[in-house]
DNA sequence: CTTAAATAAATTGCACACAATCTAATAACA
DNA sequence: TGTTATTAGATTGTGTGCAATTTATTTAAG
């Protein structure tokens, strides 16, 4: 099983240039995808997967917030939001009620065992600073390109 | 539908600290999923999705390599990857056949098909840098903290 | 006022992603 | 040598993630 032998001996110039958008793509990809594998033990021991972490931490921080708020915050659709969300409600961590209003949005309430688990959940963001192997700097750093990339990509897609 | 109200109005230096490893670990998993959902009308237009795109990245630079090998260099276990991999199959990318050496692995070759959609697949990696708005230096840097960060998960993870 | 357009959720279908388990093949060792 | 342990892939079950469609409600236009 031979490693590392590369097909395309000789990258011209072009190749290394187009390499890069494709690497930064998958270290994006990859360390995204392992930092929410070793989120998943700790987040299993208060009773919540990653997605589902991701809306409490929004509920946390703001109230009264609609389905259609928070996929907008996380960036998450309903196809995906209302299961999500659905199965926080079987757990008995939110309420979701219709607006009298507007019937057509559906508010998301914090219920008192909601809101208790912040404090449980209160050691999960250590995870990411035990296993990361970041400066502070890097770490800020890290998070502001991140961040602006993101509204780069926000701000105006044209694929 | 109020917005922005934070529920817990004064935020202690704690929560600050343990604010950042949040934020970073959110950031990250919005910035991948946006990443991605770029890269795929793009992709779509070659007839690959975005983990089918990786296998292939994987196989442009690597010859005989078994699953296992792909599996380790993509961040990817059996589950994921058997279904892909057949796909890719399915497609006419990539063929799969037992090792005579060794029965339990599997070599995924390219086929002449999969050797040509490279060059097809050339134009994507623009697909980045059209969309996320960094300069080089800033996306050198993005893309090597995300690796160090990447690379201090694997060495070590204490959950 | 009535029909058409717009909007928020929900639903459906497809493609991952991963833990846990199973199967088959090879390696290790008593 | 025969049994056990290890290893690579495949399978299964649960949970996203998203495009496309549907449903219910509200708004806008004529």
């Amino acid at each position: 099983m031979g490693t590392s032998k590369e097909i395309m001996g000789n990258a011209t110039n072009d190749d290394a240039i187009l390499k890069l958008g494709n690497e930064l793509c998958f270290s994006l990809y990859a360390c995204a995808k392992e930092v929410i594998r070793i989120y998943r033990k700790p987040l299993e021991k208060i009773g919540l997967t990653y997605t589902q972490y991701i809306v409490m931490m929004t509920l946390w921080q703001f109230c009264d917030m609609s389905a259609k708020e928070i996929g907008k915050k996380i960036y998450l659709d309903s196809g995906t939001l209302t299961p999500v969300i659905k199965k926080l409600e079987k757990s008995g961590f939110v309420k979701r009620q219709r607006v009298v209003e507007d019937e057509r949005f559906v508010k998301v309430i914090l219920t008192e065992k909601g809101l208790k688990l912040k404090e449980k959940a209160s050691t999960i963001p250590q995870t990411l600073e035990r296993n990361i192997y970041l400066s502070y700097d890097e770490t800020m750093t890290l998070h502001s390109l991140l961040n602006k990339a993101l509204k780069g990509i926000k701000e105006g897609t044209k694929i």
